[in-house]
This record gives structure tokens, sequence and C-alpha cells, in this order.
DNA sequence: CGCCATAGATGCGTCGTGCATATATGTATA
DNA sequence: TATACATATATGCACGACGCATCTATGGCG
């Protein structure tokens, strides 16, 4: 228990100069709502190890940027975003994670409207995700393909997907999260299904409209939707603060 | 926006090792609850640069161990504490965070009730905390020596500690880690003080009673308190799941 | 024996929510 | 043109959690 000043001078000039040092990449989730559920954007592997597996989109982190830079980076690079909603999600550091070489990585997520992920970079696919558990028990998470086939995930991405919904859920009802998922005009309907599209789960109609109208967070543009088919409803913008 | 394949292939094969790679480390905020306020286990720098400022503990990580047991290790090296609470807070990667090198940081936090940090080891010191911020609006937070003297912080270390407190003011509400600062057996005032302390705002004493008993979080132990000068408080013990 | 400090129980008003009901307003169709 | 249909929007009510006030209980101590 107890050290000696010498040894902890020796332990303080400890130089990892001296020592192999980790790679450091950045993996982004970048998710979206549409129809009902969330899906996430995946890279094929093309190479082994892997080879055929589904990736996150993904980069080695530069000397001289900082993480949040390197994951900007690398989401434009891979696959075209820019300006989008972006956070730090956790660290994954086991050993053997990347069967290649000593990867720490650390993961961010995005959150994009769908309509802003029409043209993302060729090799690219939107997957809709199924998660296995409910509220925030966490685990996971399953990517599909339009046959609705299980797309084999390469690493631990498959993990780190579900860290990502796991944490999206959480800060959903605290955090202005589910604006970002939403064009700048939208119904009080379109927020709500992508509330419950996160959730996992259905929401009260009323007690939703209710909150949200009385939390300030939203206000009327003035105008209506049009071409519905029923009556149209009133279109809200998100107020910033 | 396009990418050829070939190019795409170029970057998917891209070698980090043939790059400077960056040092990673842990630093871990250890702290606990006494007198009525937060506590945070700091360390004083006898090198430049920053000698004299005042850091949290932390090493680099093992090319063969995981981040977690990296925190784990570290945490055990520095401060002789085993088995506490210790969960990933945030990455930090600044460029220029550390002036000697690039040194990503992962930092943890550890909860341990102040009744186990009464031997940390020799050079650490337990100082009160100043949270200049109220509920979750984050920021960074003022150590304080026993003269109420302002320790001065080395590195990013201040934003640090400010991110685990506004991290532990959230998580409070909806997990358990107010219990990991408590010994096997407490009085719901013992609990109460330790929610108040860490959101920095006193709490209804009877809503939070009726609350906590009603969680089905806690079980009495049949105890009472002893020698304490009014009527004793009844004993309670954690009741996991 | 009585004071003091805190523990612990009970009652009440308020507010957010789930749920039911009623009305409003657009398109599609006979 | 009238009616059906689908959804929007408003209102009322029961229930439960919470803030607050009040009352009683129980230890130590002078």
């Amino acid at each position: 228990m107890e050290r000696s000043q010498e040894e902890q001078a020796f332990l303080d000039s400890y130089d990892p100069g001296e020592w192999e040092r980790p790679s450091v990449a950045v993996d982004i989730v970048v998710l979206t709502v549409a129809e009902g559920q969330l899906w996430a954007v995946l890279r094929p592997r093309s190479e082994h190890p892997h080879k055929d597996r589904w990736t996150l989109p993904g980069g080695f982190v530069g000397m001289l940027e900082s993480l949040d830079e390197a994951a900007f980076r690398v989401l434009g690079q891979k696959t075209g975003l820019e300006g989008v909603f972006l956070e730090q999600l956790y660290s994954f550091g086991q050993p053997d994670r990347d069967p290649r070489m000593r990867v720490i990585s650390v993961a961010y997520y995005a959150l994009v409207p769908v309509g802003q992920l029409a043209g993302i970079n060729g090799g690219a696919v939107l997957a809709p995700l199924d998660v296995p558990w409910s509220a925030e028990r966490g685990g996971p998470v399953v990517a599909r393909d339009r046959g609705d086939e299980i797309l084999p995930m390469a690493f631990d991405h498959a993990e780190i997907l579900g860290l990502a919904v796991k944490r999206i859920r959480g800060k959903l009802a605290y955090t202005d999260i589910g604006f970002e998922l939403l064009p700048p005009s939208f119904t009080l309907r379109e927020l709500r299904l992508v509330h419950e599209s996160i959730l996992g789960q259905p929401l009260n109609k009323d007690s939703f409209r209710r909150r949200v109208l009385a939390s300030g967070d939203v206000a009327p543009t003035g105008e209506r939707q049009a071409d519905v088919g029923h009556r149209p409803a009133a279109l809200y913008r998100f107020t910033r603060g």
C-alpha cells in the first residue's frame, strides 16, 4: 500500500514512448428514424478479418486532431455527412477486439434526419435495427437487410450499436436529441413517432402532446400539412433553449 | 461525396502502424461524500509540466489489458483501493492537453464510501469540491484544501472532475449509485444526505423517505442507531435488483 | 422529570399522466 | 353533393407522486 518517494518519482516519470502504443480509432454510429423504427448506416468489409461482415463507419485518429475532430472528419469521409449532431458514446478497448493489432476505439453516435441520408456513399447501406431488449436493459442490436436477413456485424460493432441505442433511449426524456432526427418543421405526430421508434414502445398520444406543448420546446410555425388524406396537423419548430 | 472502389480499398487497408500513435492513459475520479459535500482524491505533481498542481490518479494503458482492467490496476497502484464501484466516464483527446506528447485519456469515476478512504496512500489527499453550477449545467469544479484555499488542477483535470460530477448528478435518480457511497447498513437520513451532497441542493425529507421505501431498493435490517443523542433511526440495507 | 433533537406517520392540495369522450377538418368515394 | 374515413385537437376525470404542514414517538441529557 505504501509507496516511497523514489518509487513515486519513477512512476510519475514513466515514459510511454519507450513502450508499444495502441492505435486509436473512432467508430461512428449513424442513426436515423424512418417507418416507425431505428436505422443505422453500415459498410461492408471487403478484407479479412471479418470479410463480408458489416462495420460502422470508422477510421484512425490523427496526431494533430482532437477526438471530436477525428469523428467529424471520418464521418464526412465515409458517408459524406456534415453538420449533423455528433456526440461521444464510449471507448472500447478489449485487447483482442481487433485480431490484427491493439486498437482502442472511441465510439460516437450521430443523429440524422432520414431526409439527409438519401445520398450516402457507395457501399454504405441504411439497415433497420432490431432491438431485442426493452427499456434500457442493453445488449447487442441486430441489423437486417431489405429481405429481413440478419447482417452479420464485424468486431464488437453490434455491441457499440447496442450501446448507442441504450444511450439515446436514456437521453431522450431529458435532452433535445429527438429534434435532431426531424426536419426543421414537423408535426407533433412525427415527433411522437421519433420517440416511439427510439423507445421501442408506443406512447400515450394525449400525454405526449400536452407534455411537449407545455415544455416550451416547440412553437407553431403557423403552417399546416398538405395533401395528407385527413385533417392536416399544425407544423411546429424546435425552439432552442 | 463519391469515392472510387480503389480509393476505398486503400482507405480500408490504411496501416496505422506506419504512423505515429498516441499514448493512451486512464485517469480516475475517486469521489466520496462526507460532511454534506462531495470530495475527490487528488495527488500533487512533483515534476514539470504543471509542477505543484494537483492531478487525478492516472497511468498508461498496457498493451495486454482492457481499459477497465487498466483503470482498476491504476486505481489500486495509486490509491490502494480495490473492489470499488468504477465506471467509464468519457475520453479526452485534445492534442495539446499534455504539452509533452499526445496523450488520449480515458477517464473513469469511482464511488467509495468515505470510511474506505481512511488509508489512501501518501501524497494523495481528499479534497472538498465546490461545484459552481447548478443541476446538470456542467463545467469545471474547484477543489480546496483544509484551509479553504483553491487547489490548482493540472492539465484538463478540473474539466474531467466537473464531468464526473455532472454524470453522477444525472445518474443518481435512475440508478443505484447512491448506495455505492454508503456502508452496507445506513439510515434513510444518511442516504438522503448522499443524494443532497451529490445534487448540491436539499431534498424534501418526507417525499424522499416515501419514494425510497416504496422503491423496494432498501429493506430494514431490524437494527437501529445507537448513541446519537436523539431518537435512533432504523438501519436499512440496499437490496440488489 | 422535562427539554431537545430527530424519527416516523398522516392528511391535504397540486400537478402530471393515462384514459375516455367529443368535436374539427382535410381527402376519398358513392 | 353527401357521406365515410382518418387523423387532429380539446376537455373532463380518476389516480398516483410530490411538496408541505401537522402530529406523535423515542432516544440522550441535565
